[in-house]
DNA sequence: CTTGACTCTGTAGTATAGTACGGAGTTTAT
DNA sequence: ATAAACTCCGTACTATACTACAGAGTCAAG
């Protein structure tokens, strides 16, 4: 079976080495096995694995989600509801952030239109509205 | 004119008073005059300038972001148009944030559905779609 | 056989926004 | 006067996810 460095995985995945390495350290990946030269010696698993962490990051989860994750596909005898639950619990988180990012921009969006962007700083209603109570929604 | 101690400020505030030497190491508030023992002293001013930072944070500021707001209102000279356009830069950039989480979102969504929870996590829906592309949107 | 590309380890730095701690000195209340 | 509470400084640590570097060794191509 054919080896490949560090190298090849990391263009294989499109991440630094560097990055591959720190995988490593926090178990997101298997030590692999060494040449006598103390190289890494990877099979071609280790890239997907890497892809199956870039993909969970961009659905949102971290990398200690994504290990967890992980460590869930370990036990084949084990059923994927604790994966669902996962995925669940982080829509919902994702959900939490979008309505305060949401929040966020109709409060600023309702300061820009407020502000005719000709005022002086001194009486420029949207550094008012910072040196007041931000109003609750 | 009374003078306020460092917890003082703090609590006037709601932060800790690690947070408001955090914040004069960084800029976002003066260096206070000094009492002969070193405490700082303080004005009201400065609860009111660190109020200011806790809601343009609520806001989606970085702190960077507000230091520069508040060097905008040290020329009074000045119109306030830096600081709309600051404001809907911050707007564009929330716009993006969210959007991002609402694919997020939307694809776990749609990966849970596709999941009854029950399969074995060999054949999860779930940990399969991580390990080929994500179908873009 | 040489050269350039690659890899090794361990440590340190990046950005963001704080939080914690030790050991000393100061202030305040009783 | 004494104890509790507060403050000082500098450094280090937290979390997240990398990224960089030095100095040494290794590998592959020509």
């Amino acid at each position: 079976m054919k080896t490949l460095t560090i190298g090849k995985v990391a263009r294989g995945a499109g991440v630094g080495v560097e990055t591959v390495r720190f995988y490593e350290r926090e178990g997101l990946i298997e030590k692999p096995l060494r040449k006598d030269s103390g190289y890494r010696q990877y099979s071609e698993e280790t890239t997907t694995r890497i892809l199956f962490i870039r993909r969970a990051k961009e659905l949102g989860f971290t990398l200690k989600e994504i290990n967890e994750l992980l460590s869930l596909r370990l036990d084949p005898g084990k059923g994927c509801g604790d994966v669902k639950i996962r995925a669940l619990e982080k829509i919902t988180d994702l959900g939490t952030r979008i309505r305060t990012l949401q929040r966020m921009k109709k409060t600023l969006t309702k300061l820009t239109k407020a502000c005719d962007g000709h005022a002086s700083v001194n009486e420029c209603p949207i550094l008012d509205a910072l040196d007041k109570p931000v109003r609750k929604q």
